[in-house]
DNA sequence: TATTGGATCGCC
DNA sequence: GCGATCCAATAG
């Protein structure tokens, strides 16, 4: 089942631990592809001086003030693209950060763009993910209510979840907004 | 207008 | 450990 905007309008870390075990699927040029979210990074507003929206609103991170449930994904290291989600209300600057996936379907597709064979070399982070999956600039702010890019719950227990501070972050690092599956191969960092 | 460094990745 | 590679943010 597709998850609808009330599920992104909550408070963003409690988001962030349910998007662990719901898959991202994504419909372009006739393909499909999906992959189990096993990873996640929690990134609030204007008090958190790890986001992106620390500071108030800039050109690139304005989808981040809007309405909950759509697509934020920006370009970083000169050579990769990151994705978020919206969360929280129209207003409020929050997103979660999708860090890794378990690849489902489409897998042919990924590695032909990843040029890796190992599954776990696929969408094990979150650039690596997004060049898996296809997704780059077009896709910001798009509606994940929609029908080429939206999360799904098929029903499946995450497990148990494990929290740390966030990678690459060295302001708020007492906070662990980072959360993923225990035990799970397809996150990044072993 | 110039400079700097990044929510990364893969190879050395 | 470090280079790739470019854009957003900030300083001037």
């Amino acid at each position: 089942m597709k998850l609808g905007r009330e599920f992104y309008n909550r408070p963003t870390l409690k988001v962030a631990k349910e998007l662990l075990g719901k898959y991202l699927v994504m419909n372009m040029e006739g393909k499909k592809l999906s992959g189990k979210i096993v990873e996640t990074e929690a990134y609030r507003g204007l008090y958190d001086p790890a986001s992106h929206a620390y500071g108030g609103m800039t050109p690139r991170n304005r989808i981040m003030f809007g309405e909950p449930g759509h697509a934020y994904v920006y370009f970083t290291y000169g050579m990769y693209y990151c994705l978020n989600v919206i969360t929280e209300r129209k207003g409020v600057p929050a997103a979660v950060l999708i860090r890794a996936l378990e690849p489902m379907e489409g897998i042919e597709i990924m590695k032909r763009r990843r040029k890796r064979e190992k599954p776990e070399d696929l969408t094990s982070g979150p650039g690596k993910l997004c060049q898996a999956m296809g997704i780059n600039k077009t896709l910001n702010g798009a509606d994940l209510v929609g029908k080429t890019i939206y999360l799904e719950n098929r029903g499946e227990k995450a497990g148990k979840i494990v929290s740390t501070d966030r990678i690459g972050i060295d302001e708020g690092k007492e906070k662990k907004w980072r959360f993923y599956l225990k035990d799970n191969k397809y996150v990044s960092r072993k």
